[in-house]
DNA sequence: ATGGCAGGTTATACCTGA
């Protein structure tokens, strides 16, 4: 089973990279965060056309939104709000061969590391609290789930350009890298990215769209990621980070990351 | 150290992203 996480940045907008991606790449599902669109202008037919007909969708106007394609069967889905918020940014399924798939959009938290003058980022400490707490309250860590997402967070010092100039910056500051970790510890998940690529190399996911070239400069962070259960641990074989869809035409500044399962 | 871009919106400036 090969499961696909891409902030698409607009699903509107990019809908022709995303059947390039599928095409390409062949997942039996992917994550998509950031649609930017509500569930009744999502384009739908464009997925189902490739084959991904079960689609659990959750979206808002303009900003946010998440989103389930799946050639495989689900027989549940769900959304839980974090924060006492109506934000989209979490949704679930189970698909009929018992693997739950979460799908998470952190909130970015804004410029300043500081929640008490910066309430986006209170939101993100938040959110990241709680996602912890619900994973620790769902239990039975003996069951098949994955987890993938924006999560917002680069969490090890090979996952931005310079581990000492962004130890201030929000996404890679201490507070957050330690409230990943507990939501990490949350379920004893598994971060797949980093059993393949050793914490020592460098490993990006996202490149500002600010940079004048994104590859000479390669200032990348790594926020996209793909969590798995226990006991999904052994069944892990490969993991992708596709970078050269940064360079496609219109690219989203975030590029999908792949893994595959043998279930 | 800084500035740099992109997407959406009852738009044509402003908010958000990270």
């Amino acid at each position: 089973m090969k499961i696909a996480t891409w902030n698409i940045n607009s699903v509107r907008l990019r809908i022709a990279l995303a059947k390039r991606f599928l095409k390409e790449h062949q997942p039996d599902a992917i994550a998509l965060q950031e649609t930017k669109v509500v569930n009744d202008l999502f384009p739908r037919q464009a997925f189902t056309e490739l084959g991904y007909v079960h689609q659990a969708i959750h979206g808002q106007k303009g900003y946010h939104g998440v989103a389930i394609l799946s050639r495989v069967p689900f027989r549940e889905t769900f959304s839980h709000e974090f924060c006492s918020n109506s934000d989209c940014r979490h949704i679930q399924v189970t698909f009929d061969n018992g693997v739950e798939l979460h799908d998470f959009y952190v909130p970015a938290g804004a410029d300043i590391p500081d929640p008490l003058v910066n309430p986006k980022f209170a939101h993100k400490l938040g959110f990241l609290r709680e996602m912890a707490a619900f994973f620790e309250t769902r239990g039975r860590r003996g069951d098949p789930v994955v987890m993938v997402g924006d999560l917002n967070v680069a969490p090890l010092e090979n996952d931005v350009w310079s581990h000492k100039q962004l130890l201030g910056v929000v996404s890679h500051t201490p507070v957050e890298t330690g409230l990943l970790a507990q939501v990490k510890a949350s379920f004893d998940w598994t971060d797949v990215t980093r059993e393949f690529v050793p914490a020592s190399e460098k490993s990006y996911s996202w490149w500002s769209y600010r940079a004048s070239d994104w590859a000479a400069s390669d200032r990348g962070r790594r926020l996209d990621h793909i969590w798995v259960s226990p006991a999904l641990k052994a069944a892990v074989k490969s993991q992708q980070i596709v970078k050269k869809m940064r360079g496609w035409k219109l690219a989203s500044d975030h590029v999908p990351v792949v893994v595959e399962l043998a279930l």
